[in-house]
DNA sequence: CCGCGTGGGCGTACGGCGTACGGCCGCGTT
DNA sequence: AACGCGGCCGTACGCCGTACGCCCACGCGG
């Protein structure tokens, strides 16, 4: 069962293991570990295999070291994968967009479905507060950036990104669910359907759900699935970016 | 650390502990145990001290028996997870809604965040597949006939409820995590950002991300923690109505 | 040049998890 | 009255995160 928190009960010992605030001592010049390997190892390890096989024994096997030798450098895997967390926003591109605001927030919202797409695992990690790290602090930013000057309140702009990284997180999770579900079942999701269906029309009786039995095989089958979370994402995008656009055209004709 | 999945390997097996097939035979009359009282119990601990409060040990203790005994009605904690969040599901009000599509998709998606904080859980539970239960099912089914009639098409339907539930479980886990980090700190919110505002200060040099401290400072302080994820939820939510409502609003042009 | 303190590395162990396996026992059926 | 089957569950296994304390080599002050 998930868990994380747990520690971090230290703001200063965590905060300063994201800001990398540890200046190398001579004596840690030549040391076989570091965080920034431990890092990449756990992410390396997450991104093949997913969050369940994020051991710290694992990690430490990876690294060719004793497990308990990761904690020298790490206070617990809750703060390691906060890290992971944070470097991973730090490999996101961070263009200068030409074009108006609606073109670059639909930009940010696909290097976020890249980013998820890449590393599957942040989509069940991210569950605590916000890492604060470096990277998330420039990402944050750079989000912001693209909104700035049109017309917004400070909290209106913060909304508006909660919302449109809110979406692009849900369908992003539904097409790793859907990734993943292959993965471990070994069927597609078209297989997985045709499994069950027959047992499903065996409980329930004919009739009950009527709407939901039409819609429910219209969606389904009509974009065949693994194409469905794509459609998902591309219209709630466009819906929640027409919505922003209504309170946009209002302050631009109040002001 | 998170996990679910693994078993469910066998539909029919899952299928039928979701939908109950089971006639109880003479035999099974008398007994101490039954699905429901597993479920029972284990919702009950789910909804007190969180999921990772729930295990099997904990849910046999709960209810006086040996910890394999529940077992014996249900194969796994992953199915157990399952009944869980349909017979959650099957609690949710389904009244029928005066008023237009927007009224009655705006009820449903605070229906749906009342649902959430009424079981957190769900929030970390529901990782996986949809349970394919007789409640989602209802709920299924109900939500679409919200919109049935305002002209879109199946395949719009679905993607219209998939955003608007999305949004809704997006901000009911921002809301919930405030409250839990609350829970596991014993701070609030407000002390909580206190607290890590100095050391974030440290490291960040001047300067640096100007518009995300001006912003971040402008949204956490204005709504003062506790309210913020509610805003969120309430701006979220109109802009996609708003969304929404320009395809509605093309659909009936065209006919 | 030498001793020593310190910090990196790690072996062992503990408590908790999900659950496989096999046995016991009392009831309903024949 | 005998039987077998199904509810019940004690034990044990292999995982997990991590507390604790030891060893050793290295860098520095004398």
């Amino acid at each position: 069962m998930a868990s994380e928190r747990k520690t971090s009960a230290d703001p200063a010992r965590s905060l300063a293991l994201l800001w990398r605030t540890r200046e190398p001592t001579s004596r840690s010049a030549g040391t076989a570990l570091s965080v920034d390997r431990i890092v990449r190892a756990a992410i390396d390890i997450a991104d093949a295999e997913g969050l369940d096989a994020l051991t710290m024994r694992r990690v430490a096997e990876a690294l060719g070291v004793g497990t308990m030798s990761v904690y020298t450098y790490v206070p617990g895997k809750a703060e390691l994968v906060a890290v992971m967390i944070d470097t991973a926003y730090g490999e996101m591109p961070r263009p200068v967009v030409e074009g108006d605001w609606r073109t670059r927030l639909e930009r940010i919202a696909r290097d976020n479905l890249a980013l998820y797409q890449r590393h599957p695992w942040m989509l069940r990690a991210e569950t605590t507060r916000p890492v604060l790290g470096p990277h998330l602090m420039a990402k944050y930013d750079y989000e912001l950036s693209a909104i700035v000057d049109v017309g917004l309140t400070d909290v209106e702009m913060d909304a508006v990104l909660t919302l449109v990284l809110g979406h692009v997180k849900s369908a992003a999770r539904a097409a790793s669910e859907v990734v993943d579900l292959e993965r471990e079942t070994g069927m597609t999701d078209g297989q997985w359907w045709q499994s069950h269906a027959p047992w499903l029309e065996t409980f329930m009786t004919a009739g009950a759900y009527p709407i939901a039995s039409r819609v429910g095989t219209a969606a389904g089958q009509q974009h065949g699935a693994a194409y469905g979370p794509e459609y998902a994402f591309e219209f709630g995008l466009h819906r929640v970016l027409d919505g922003i656009s209504v309170v946009v055209a209002e302050r631009a004709a109040n002001r």
